[in-house]
DNA sequence: CCCTCCTGGTGCTATTATCGCACCTCAAGT
DNA sequence: ACTTGAGGTGCGATAATAGCACCAGGAGGG
């Protein structure tokens, strides 16, 4: 969980990141004691580091001294890629709507993958509950490996050849969560590769034929809309 | 647009933050040299900033050496108020499918309202693009007017005696958003204060009787499963 | 064709912000 | 009452940073 990489340039900005992830990844609150153990600070570091994340909003104390993450973060991330996922919206949610499933938009961040958009279907009552920001290899799993269809292969990568991938999608079972079925399209950006994929997410079995030609239509539909 | 805010504690994370967020209101890229001018930094500070900044997946760079908001945040914002939204998640939708209308719940921060989740209906043609992370003064609009209606007066500050606040919601009319019409309940904390507040969203006025009883039973529904 | 001007990117040292100490207050447990 | 642990504050030595000079490459104009 902790962020391996030592330090490299600012190393009051990277404490206070450090900080802000470790508030973010205790929602119950964290006093400065622990966040200066955690972080691996001492006291009154962190107590300044707080005070200028809490003038930016990006984290805030309760009555009890303990901090939580502020409101701040959800104003950056609204205009994160916010073209993208406006576009992708409406076509998640008539994926959903169309295969019962979770419908998930995918994109590559350095060597993973990170879903951005997750649109989860109305009508069934029990759905896989995938939560935006998940962040895993792109070798594993259907978002990631369809991402990886579009892109030229890179030197050293082994790429099984399957059904599906010559119709331009990916399947996968249980890489990322036992009993999770996926499957997933590639979206092509506007050099031709591709950096973003849409899939669906059950919890069982998928008809892979209807399932498919769903996904490839709203991979086909969000590509069109895509500003180039 | 710019943190009035000159300086407090910690400058280095201070700039750091700074340029995050200039990075962050600039979604068709930033160069070193434009960032730095608008933060107020030299050059190489900037470019010390953003690799570390970098590190951490809060931006990236494109092959144009232009930064761009990275999908680090998104990471962030997930575990903001997980808790609540994940609770309300499942309530607004219903509310949104009830009423035809934007459901959303908003949170005070501050002397702010902040929108930290919206559920758009799904089978109406048209309805209100409301953002997630929107901010605005409390005092202002059905969602801020609801949260203030849980909390005891404030010195000097002046409520009108409305026939919805006596049952306990709020109803405002273009205050916002010219055209909207909106209408909203709080969710009350812990403690009894309310710090939240559900409720709609819609272009055209608002069926009062019926649309407050949805809200008030969403509201209600959301209050009852939150954590002690 | 060369020359200029803009950009991104990189070492290096003076300066400056930061670190971490000692200290204070307060609340709760012994 | 005493002790222990918490959050919060001021201030000096130290270490991290700011900003300089400098390099490289591409766009555009002479």
């Amino acid at each position: 969980m902790p962020d391996d990489t030592p330090a490299a340039g600012a190393k009051t900005l990277d404490n206070g990141i450090r900080v802000l992830k470790a508030v973010a990844a205790h929602p119950q609150g964290l006093g400065v004691t622990e966040l200066a153990r955690l972080v691996g600070v001492h006291r009154t570091v962190a107590y300044r580091l707080l005070g200028t994340l809490t003038q930016h909003s990006l984290v805030s104390q309760g009555k009890d001294g303990h901090y939580r993450l502020g409101l701040g973060v959800v104003e950056l991330s609204m205009s994160l890629r916010s073209d993208l996922r406006s576009v992708a919206r409406p076509h998640l949610r008539d994926l959903a709507e169309a295969t019962g499933a979770t419908a998930h938009l995918t994109i590559l961040d350095g060597e993973d993958a990170v879903s951005i958009a997750v649109v989860e279907p109305g009508n069934v009552g029990v759905h896989v509950a995938y939560r935006v920001g998940f962040r895993h290899s792109v070798t594993v799993g259907a978002a990631g490996l369809a991402i990886l269809l579009g892109r030229p292969p890179q030197p050293g990568e082994r790429r099984e050849v399957t059904e599906g991938r010559r119709r331009g999608f990916a399947a996968s079972q249980g890489e990322l969560q036992s009993g999770a079925w996926g499957l997933a399209a590639p979206v092509s950006g506007a050099d031709g590769e591709s950096v973003a994929s849409v899939g669906v997410i059950a919890l069982g079995p998928l008809d892979e034929a209807a399932t498919s030609a769903s996904v490839l239509r709203a991979a086909e539909a969000i590509r069109r809309e895509l500003p180039l």
